[in-house]
DNA sequence: ACCTGAACACCGTTCAAGT
DNA sequence: ACCTGAACACCGTTCAAGT
């Protein structure tokens, strides 16, 4: 057949995305393939092919669309809240997200580019920008430390987060996360931050009590 | 043909998983499939069916002797070494191994049972005992915390440092944790202490300095 | 008893051919 | 120009048949 443009190149294109997020949220990252995908939106696989590179390039714009989604989430979560209680609650949010999404989260986890290709640079801008709600929600508490430790610290606590919803959405870990991962979550973002006072004290300066508003 | 019994079928079991280990290693996880490894060793794939059940079985025991490796070397980090330095030694071992095994490493992460089976009994257990180190450095440490407080404590200091090693050798998060990954665990494990010691302190004791030997 | 290898039901991806 | 769908080179897994 052929020469159908019941939709726009763009249309097309977003109803792949939806059918493939679609696929991997009720059947899972086991029941999805080229086939499947196109018997859902009523075309032939070869269209994928028209739009996406391939089914990894697919797999990564859907991963990143998540990303923005969370990245949208933490900056809501932490607007008008006290700055002390910030830093928590980006925790708190991240996690909360990645169990509202186990599986497309896990497909973010476990789906790597074959070869050992590095992702694209949009797809690194994504995730560097994930960084930036943890940063800002530091910089009070790090006011006297250098910027390399407070892109440092902004990464550890990050990664660390990041590390343990991971763990949690993949089951295979699940004796030991279920302890539950909200509360391991607690315990590393209150146990690091009173490091962090801790040695903001040490260095000669205590970090002031925020009262602002 | 048939009827060979060239090797015991332990022998054979032993071929198989030496095999499949070598093959992950050399040309990693994609270049891994059950006709690849039959070639490997010189039988038929339907051999494999034999002594596994399936594919993701054999995945699971070479995961398992790897985390058995991580445990025995994790052990031998801390013995004889003085108390205060055994965690960071535990943090370092830890991420050294995982950049010693990467291909390996990445299959455990991102290996996943299909159909969110559960995984077996025998497998949590080992993922359990690398708990153990983890527990036994912290003791001293939380000496006055409850056994639940102790429980949680390494729970979380070990998923982080297992989340920033799995984040470092998936180089989807490149630029993040090329900042290096061994720095950030430096800081997430003495910054996670000093919050530990800070809050033992105001607790009303102070967590006595270890003068042991 | 032990192992084979053809067969089944799938994959991702390509590209000549159709409209 | 747009899309098809048969074809290619693979998969994991099974199981009747061979020795």
């Amino acid at each position: 057949m052929g020469r159908r443009s019941i939709h726009t190149q763009e249309e097309l294109r977003e109803l792949i995305i939806a059918a493939t997020t679609s696929i991997i949220d009720e059947v899972g990252i086991d029941g999805l393939s080229a086939r499947e995908i196109a018997k859902h939106i009523g075309y032939s696989p070869g269209t994928l092919y028209n739009m996406f590179e391939n089914l990894d390039d697919l797999l990564l714009i859907i991963e990143a669309r998540l990303l923005d989604d969370l990245r949208q989430q933490l900056l809501e979560a932490i607007t008008n809240a006290p700055a002390h209680e910030q830093l928590p609650l980006l925790a708190a949010t991240y996690f909360e997200f990645t169990q509202n999404h186990p599986k497309r989260w896990s497909l973010l986890i476990e789906h790597r580019i074959p070869g050992d290709h590095p992702v694209p640079d949009w797809y690194e801008d994504k995730i560097s920008s994930l960084l930036q709600p943890f940063e800002e929600v530091l910089d009070p508490i790090l006011a006297d430390a250098s910027p390399e430790a407070r892109r440092r610290h902004a990464r550890t606590i990050w990664a660390g987060i990041h590390g343990l919803t991971s763990l949690s959405t993949a089951n295979k870990l699940a004796t030991i996360t279920n302890h539950s991962g909200q509360v391991l979550i607690d315990d590393l973002v209150m146990t690091y931050l009173a490091g962090l006072q801790s040695s903001a004290r040490h260095s000669g300066r205590i970090a002031p009590e925020k009262e602002k508003r």
